[in-house]
This record gives structure tokens, sequence and C-alpha cells, in this order.
DNA sequence: GGTTAGCACTCAACAAAATAGAGTGCTAAT
DNA sequence: ATTAGCACTCTATTTTGTTGAGTGCTAACC
């Protein structure tokens, strides 16, 4: 016994429908599609058969079935067909990023809205890492005895600021000059590259700063590095919309594992090395998100991965739309953080 | 029939006991209690008495007694005594203040976290409105062609930025000169000043320039103030433990309510106008918030309030203890922003 | 007068029993 | 290979009964 054409267009007939309903799926419901025309009594014979191959799955006898994860990964591997945006869509997620975009990080808090409102799940966006990026400008602003502000701007806009301790033996007029000699020095490398280049540096005044540039680095890194924290969630909860969360202690637990963010944010880390991931039900390795399905996006500006973002949803998802969704958000981010970012 | 001291005393043990339980309280609870030595058929008449001058509500006949909004108003103003910290809400929270406290954003969402941690119920905390800060530095770093990153540090150590537009006809070296200047001539000026000032410059370069400076000066005041999506939320899967929130729908709408930030940012900005607030049931504007109850305190340094923070839950709240916790913040954020914020 | 015991009454909450309906698996006929 | 038919299963819903906490009122008590 195996999958032929028919069990698999009966198969996806009752995804199809799962994913509209919730409820499980019976035999008559399917034999009254018209591109089978078999009766019930058939179809219930090829469900039996579908089950026994782990396709589908029995709530109790007597109910109807519903699909298994390893349903949905052959779904979404092999039979799914991409949803495309209807117009109503597009305007709905233009008109959330329409807003003036001239900081990342509010252009991350509108991505995020958008993906949750035109989806109706769950989305999450990570902000980019900027390991990657070049440096455009590193100042450093006196403060109080001891304290400076060290700011640094990179050649695609983003600013980072953090304060440092500064030795007593660095006046004033010191920090101005190091300023200078470190945005000549470095201008254009790698930000994840100076703070060995400067380690490494062997001569002139640089030289004998080292151990203070060193902390000035370790604390811009620690800036340009995202953190978890900064993952913006929006469409939390949409979740409880959706019948998996009619009960109030499951959409407790999902709420309280989202609110942490911190795997979350480890799944874009890792995710952020493919264009796409789609992780279901049991693949998820968190026993928090077993029957959810994540699907994730990079975006990027040329070929360098900045971060990426995704969609969490009950594993009967629709799959079709979301992809399409990420898909076309996935562009117009990348579009965007590559060309301009205007102030208005 | 007016309200005596025993009433008065009936009154406070039916409002402590319902905001431990819950549930509605019965006579027979109240005539347990020894200091008031009265069985339950005279606690009934004066509970009736109570009910009539509209201190009390009856869920349906035969149900005990649940303390009305006006009952709350009346415990808050007059009879509850404030419940001071125990050793371990203070070590619990400062676990969550210890991490590093280098930049003002994070010690927003440590305090959101720390107050929701020891309070059980959901925390709001809006960022510091740095208009009464004062200047320190103020650099405009070039771009890509007709583009600039304008850079403000404040001399309390809050950076902000901005990417503005630059005319075509100031060149590369001209914006650095302008930056020395705007530093040099409204160092120490309060910022929200700055604008106003510019835009009355007579004389010099700087009058040449008066357009360009007034956009980024525009720039800048938008930077500076706190806007509604930064106001840090933590808590808000509290509410679902309580018995209020056992209806998903119910849930539902407050999480939602709560997302949306925009109320919670309104009521903190008018709330910052004094100390403490408290703000119970029917007393909100909000139609959402009509069984919620709302306290805030202001953070401030010197005497210039800067914003403020506070605590949503249900009107049958733990008001002492609340109240104890925003108190003992606000003294310690107030503290540690007047003071230094050190990066390690 | 205030206080209290006593009692009939109310009503939500829970549990048990009855009913309906959707769906299955199997068998025998086509 | 397909299907009609039927007995069977099991949940969900409705119905009915039961319990218990709590009330209001009255009449007795100090």
């Amino acid at each position: 016994m195996d999958l032929d054409a028919r069990k698999l267009g009966i198969l996806k007939a009752i995804i199809d429908e799962y994913i509209m309903s919730a409820s499980p799926v019976g035999s008559r419901a399917i034999s009254k599609h018209e591109e089978f025309n078999l009766s019930s009594a058939t179809i219930r014979n090829e469900m039996a058969d579908l089950e026994e191959l782990g396709y589908l799955e029995q709530p109790h006898t007597s109910a109807g079935r519903v699909p298994s994860d390893k349903a949905y990964r052959l779904y979404v591997d092999q039979m799914m067909q991409r949803a495309a945006l209807s117009d109503d869509e597009i305007k709905l997620i233009r008109a959330h990023m329409s807003a003036r975009l001239d900081e990342v990080e509010s252009v991350m808090k509108q991505t995020a809205q958008a993906l949750s409102a035109v989806t109706n799940y769950t989305a999450m966006v990570m902000p980019p890492m900027l390991a990657a990026n070049r440096l455009r400008h590193i100042q450093l602003v006196p403060l109080r005895e001891g304290r400076a502000l060290v700011v640094i701007v990179t050649t695609t806009g983003f600013a980072r600021d953090a304060i440092i301790r500064v030795p007593e033996d660095i006046r004033t007029g010191e920090l101005e000059r190091i300023s200078r000699l470190l945005t000549e020095r470095y201008y254009d490398c790698r930000m994840d590259h100076i703070g060995e280049m400067i380690a490494k540096e062997m001569s002139g005044e640089l030289y004998e700063r080292r151990a203070f540039l060193c902390s000035v680095m370790e604390a811009v890194e620690r800036k340009m590095a995202p953190d978890s924290p900064n993952v913006q969630l929006s469409g939390t909860t949409n979740m409880l919309h959706y019948p998996e969360y009619s009960d109030v202690n499951k959409a407790k637990t999902f709420l309280a594992a989202v609110e942490g963010r911190n795997m979350l944010y480890e799944m874009l880390k890792r995710a952020s090395k493919l264009e796409f991931t789609i992780t279901i039900g049991n693949e998820n390795e968190d026993e928090m998100f077993k029957d959810c399905s994540i699907v994730t996006a990079t975006y990027q500006v040329g070929d360098e991965p900045l971060g990426s973002f995704g969609i969490i949803g009950p594993t009967r998802m629709n799959y079709g739309k979301v992809i399409s969704v990420l898909e076309y958000m996935r562009r117009s981010l990348s579009e965007m953080l590559s060309a301009d970012q205007d102030d208005d």
C-alpha cells in the first residue's frame, strides 16, 4: 500500500478542509468533493490507509480525521500552492508600513504589525545584525568626570551609542582627537573586524591607548548585536481567536513562552542562515511550540543576511498565504533597507 | 442611617476578604472575625445597609456581597494600610534591577519586569521625557548624498539620533562646523527651548542656515518625545492567573487593549503631572478598563518629573502592596537616574 | 432599642442521566 | 474496486435532580 495520486488528493482535501474548519474531517465531507466522485465508504477506506501510513490521526473512534505533523510536512513540501496576495492584503501591509520609517527600530515594529495584521497569527521580527556593516563615523563625547558617550554610525545609517568609562589621564581634547583618528583609520571597515584590528594595532597614538580602545569597541560590539529583548512581537493575542487556544491554560502557556522572547530570538538567529524555514509541530525543539508551526524568512542588504522574521501559528496554519506574505515582506524589507531610509 | 465606625469596620473586613478570595463574601465569614463578636444575622443587617448606601453589591440573591468601586475608593482614601515590602520582595526587585543598566531603555524594561514580578499584575513604564534635559553635544554625520545623521547627547547621558535631509549646497566640511557651532552656542540649554532659540537666531552663519537647522531640531524633538510604542510593558499575562480573566474573551479584550499601548501612554502622560494616581474601575475613562484599577507613580530628577509608570490589575487589587512597591520604585528609579548611570 | 436564633426561600454549581448526531468499520451486494 | 447498509462508538448537549452557601424576615431575647 503506497501513496498513489488518489490518496494524495484526498489527503490534500482533508488538510485544506481542516485548516479552514479546525474540526476533524469526516468521510462524508470529502466524498462531496466533485473531483473525486467517490462514496463516503470508499473515502473511509482510503482514510484508514492514510491513517496507517501515519498521515492522519483520529482524536477518538467515531470522530473524523485530523492531519498529523507528517502530513503537514508533505503538504508543505509537495502539494501546497502559494496563495498570491490579494489587493486588499497588499493595501493592508502598505497601510502599516506607510508611516515615517526614519528609524530601523520603527521599521521592525511596523513590519511585525503588518505581518500579524495580514496573517492573523503572531509575528516576530529580529532587528538587523550589524556585524557586516561598515563604519562611517565614530564619536566620543565627554560627559561628567570619567565617563563618555561613544556613538557609532554605519554606512547604512544605523547609529548605536553606549556610555563608557574613560581613564583619568585622557583629557577632553584627546577624546576628540581619538574620534577623528578612529574614524579615519577604520572608515569603511566591517564592524566585526574593528575590535580585532585595534587589538593588533602596533603603532602611533592608537597603540598607546589600546586598552581603552578595546573597552570602547567591546561596548560598541555589545550594542551592535541584537539581543533577545529587541525582538519585535506583534499579534500575540491573535492566537486567542483560534479554537486551539480556547482553553485559558493553553493560552497562558503560549503567551508566557512568547513573552520571554529568548527562545524566539534564538530561533530567529538560527533561521537567519537560510532564506526560508518552516518548522512544523514536533519539529520544533522547544516543548512549548510542539503544536505550533513557525515560518521564517531572512532579509538582507545585497548578499549579506541582516536578520530574520517570522510567523508563529497553529500547525493548522494557512501555509500558502503565510509564505507568500513572508516572501513579499522579505523583498520589501530588503529593498527598504538597501535603498533609502528617508526621513519623510 | 450613616456610616458609623462599625459599618466601616465591617466594610473593610469584607474588602480585605474579597481582595484575598475573589469570591463574594458572606455574613457568616465576617461574623467569625473576633473583633466584631456579632452574629451573622447582625452582620446581614449591616450588610443590607451597606448595600443600600452603595458600598456593596450582590451578584445575585443568595450570593455573598462584593465591594463596589465606591467602596474601593473609600478603602483607598481612608481605611487601607500600606503593606511594607518584605525582605524577599526587595530582594526580588533587586534581582531584576541588578543587570547592567548602561542604557535608559534597559532600565525601563527591567523596571517593568521587576514591577510585574513583585506585584503579579501588569506593569507599564513610560520612558523619560527629555524636554527638560540640557544639551551636551550635537553632531551631524554625513551619510550618502543629501542625508546626514544627527546625534544629540544630553548632560544626563541620554543620546538620540535621527536621519535628516541635507540641502544640496551644504558641503561635508560645513556639517562639522555647524556641529561645533551648535554645541558651543546651545551648550547647557534646555532641549525644548533650542528649537525656538534657533528660530529667533539673528546673526552669523547660523542665521543663514536657519531653515536647515529648524528641520534638524524638528527631527530631534520628535525623537526626544517618548511615544506610545516605547512604553515598556511586562506581565500582561499575569492577568490570566486571576479568576476575573478565566474567560478567554475577557482575557482577549484586556490583552488587546493593553497591546495597543496608546491608551496606556496617554494615561501615563496625564499621570506624570502627579506624584501618584489611583484610578478605580469606573473612574477609568476607557471602556476597556472599567473593571481594572490603575495605580501610577512619577519618577523625576531633582524636581523635574521625567515620566511615570504604573500597575494595572483587577479592581480587587492589593492596593496597599502596590502603592508601597510603586513608592519604592519611584525612589530608586529617581535615584538611579539622577546619580550615575554606570556602564559596569 | 439593638441583637440573635430560626426558618423558608433562592440560586448557582455540580453531577448524573438521557438524547442526538456525526462518524466509523465491517459485510455483503454490485 | 466500489458502495449501500447497518451496528456500534463516542462526544456534545440537554435535562433533571441535588447540594450548599447565603439571604431576608420574623419573633423572641436582653
